[in-house]
DNA sequence: TCCTAGGTCTTGAACGATCAAATTCTGATA
DNA sequence: TATCAGAATTTGATCGTTCAAGACCTAGGA
């Protein structure tokens, strides 16, 4: 099999080289006979543009680079991984395709965006993570290259398009769905004040159950969900129903309600694997839909058509029911 | 910020472009008083080597290329998930970029090959998931593309490099494990006979246990799961221990030896979340070995310095003690 | 008939690196 | 001192595409 170059299909169609690149690039400035022609060479041949010499003349690479992370609390792991699932998808079929790095911190990622954008010339990236005081989005910000954060720039301006979960309608939906089941008193298992997606989540079950209920806030894991569920639960008036900011902290409220011996309905969120398995009630966010939009969002950005102010998009979570709750 | 080429380094270090060249791809052949010099320009400046031009002249560029499956169980998704970040890892210390693909089936994936080398001029792939007749091997070898499997190749012979996670010694060593702890009936719970990693966990609790050991089969699954434990739990003379091929399926085994308030140690495999999370003995591969051995042997195979005869690696896994087991 | 405008197509140069061949430098030998 | 081999460096061509500018053709108006 010969090498098949836009010099190729010229000669096959008898037009000039240039001719061919059009019929590629800018269909309408070619007479349609012509351009068919040449479409007829291109497929008999196998053609393919060849990206390195298309890259070299255009700065072009039609390459977005997103962040691989370590599962890093086990359970919250495969929320990236089917994020990116996702991304991966979307921007095949919008003609880009996925490049991985790897950072250990804010800093060596930044190291790696200048890496990536001199050696090659990457088009944009997918920021996840999002948090406040990110150094990122600046950096990138200021050298204008393309980015959408897939999280909302906590705390800071909405300077660039971002897409997020909306996690406050997420826990009110699940607190809305207990207080329709019947229950008087619903707690709240969150994190510390402080992270961005944590108070949203409490905020949606504060939002949505008013200001009575109980709730405690403790680090994310199995065992502190456990030991923190065990005194809520140990109370004077304790809960009925718990509302958790994470499958590893229902996980945990679970087995303290089982210890106990009381029955206490429970919703985790992120509908992980672990939900899934042991049957628990989760919100779950859309995450293929999150990353087409992302890439939406992208694509806009890279074809020069995106409007002055940047889009935020918003989604909504859905509430999965399984036994729990 | 000027756009940094050879050129200008070569300027600025008072040599020509090709001995810049040289500096960075065959410093041995560049006087080492020269060599200094330009490196010291190349640092003063912040050259990086720019791969699309790099890529047109040499025709490689330097990315190797994986498929991202959808967390398809569920429970065993981060599996893929780990390897990536290590191959990802890996990939970035020996100079190379991980691009990713999706593909629906094998003939799309090999569709995908087709498109990814003769645009991006891919220069090789990782393939994960290798079975039983898979026609991407063979597809890759008659083109001579470079490609390492995670994962041998079952009932072919050994005509490429492999890597993969000794799934036998993985169950032999936790049968042993339950024999030192006392158990006389070590049970084992598998998915039918056909797939060869299953078939492997199989023969390795056969292996070390005998003969005599009851046994289920089942597809994978947290429900399944539970139906054949039960019935085994219920035989005349029930096992004491389990031996499961995966954590769903071990997860099942734990809910029916809870319901019939048995107590039944178990074992699962893969060392998932869900493993992590509710406390389960289970056999954990070590992806991020693994992936760093296939970019091992790819990076041989890229050189030119691989050996004629493939290379095959087979790493054995370790077992988790948690409370289960 | 001649000129012009617009549509269509072609030509030469350029992107930034490496290859291959030519050239210059160096030091050892006769 | 002249010669020469080998090391060190430079020069020109090239990879496949797109940009910018020019050439050609056709139709319509003066």
């Amino acid at each position: 099999m010969e090498k098949v170059t836009i010099a190729t299909v010229a000669q096959r169609a008898g037009v000039s080289r240039q001719t061919v690149s059009n019929v590629i690039n800018t269909p309408d400035v070619v007479r349609e006979e012509t351009r068919e022609r040449v479409r007829e060479a291109i497929t008999e041949l196998g053609y393919r543009v060849n990206q390195a010499a298309r890259q070299m003349r255009t700065g072009r690479s039609r390459l977005i680079a997103v962040r691989i992370e370590p599962a890093r609390d086990g359970i919250n792991g495969s929320v990236l991984d089917r994020f990116l699932h996702g991304l991966t998808d979307a921007a095949g079929l919008a003609g880009y395709r996925v490049m991985l790095y790897t950072a250990a911190d804010d800093n060596d990622e930044i190291a790696t965006y200048d890496e990536l954008l001199s050696a090659y010339d990457l088009d944009a990236f997918v920021l996840t993570s999002t948090h406040h005081g990110d150094p990122r989005t600046s950096w990138l910000a200021a050298r204008s290259v393309p980015f959408v954060t897939f999280g909302r720039p906590w705390g800071a301006p909405d300077t660039h398009s971002w897409v997020d979960i909306d996690n406050a309608a997420g826990t009110a939906d699940a607190t809305r769905h207990l207080l329709a089941a019947g229950h008087q008193r619903i707690g709240f298992l969150g994190w510390p004040a402080g992270s961005g997606v944590g108070d949203a989540r409490r905020e949606g079950w504060h939002r949505a159950f008013g200001p009575w209920g109980v709730s405690a806030a403790t680090t994310d894991g199995v065992e502190s969900g456990a030991v923190a569920a065990r005194s809520l639960l140990t109370n004077d008036e304790p809960p009925s129903a718990l509302v958790c900011a994470s499958d590893s902290l229902a996980l945990g409220a679970l087995q303290a309600a089982r210890e106990l011996g009381c029955d206490c309905a429970v919703v985790g969120f992120d509908d992980t694997a672990v939900a899934q398995a042991i049957g628990l009630t989760s919100v779950s966010q859309p995450l293929a839909e999150a990353a087409a939009r992302c890439m939406g969002l992208l694509a806009e950005l890279l074809d020069g058509r995106a409007p002055s102010v940047p889009t935020t998009v918003l989604l909504p979570p859905s509430l999965v029911l399984r036994q729990t709750a």
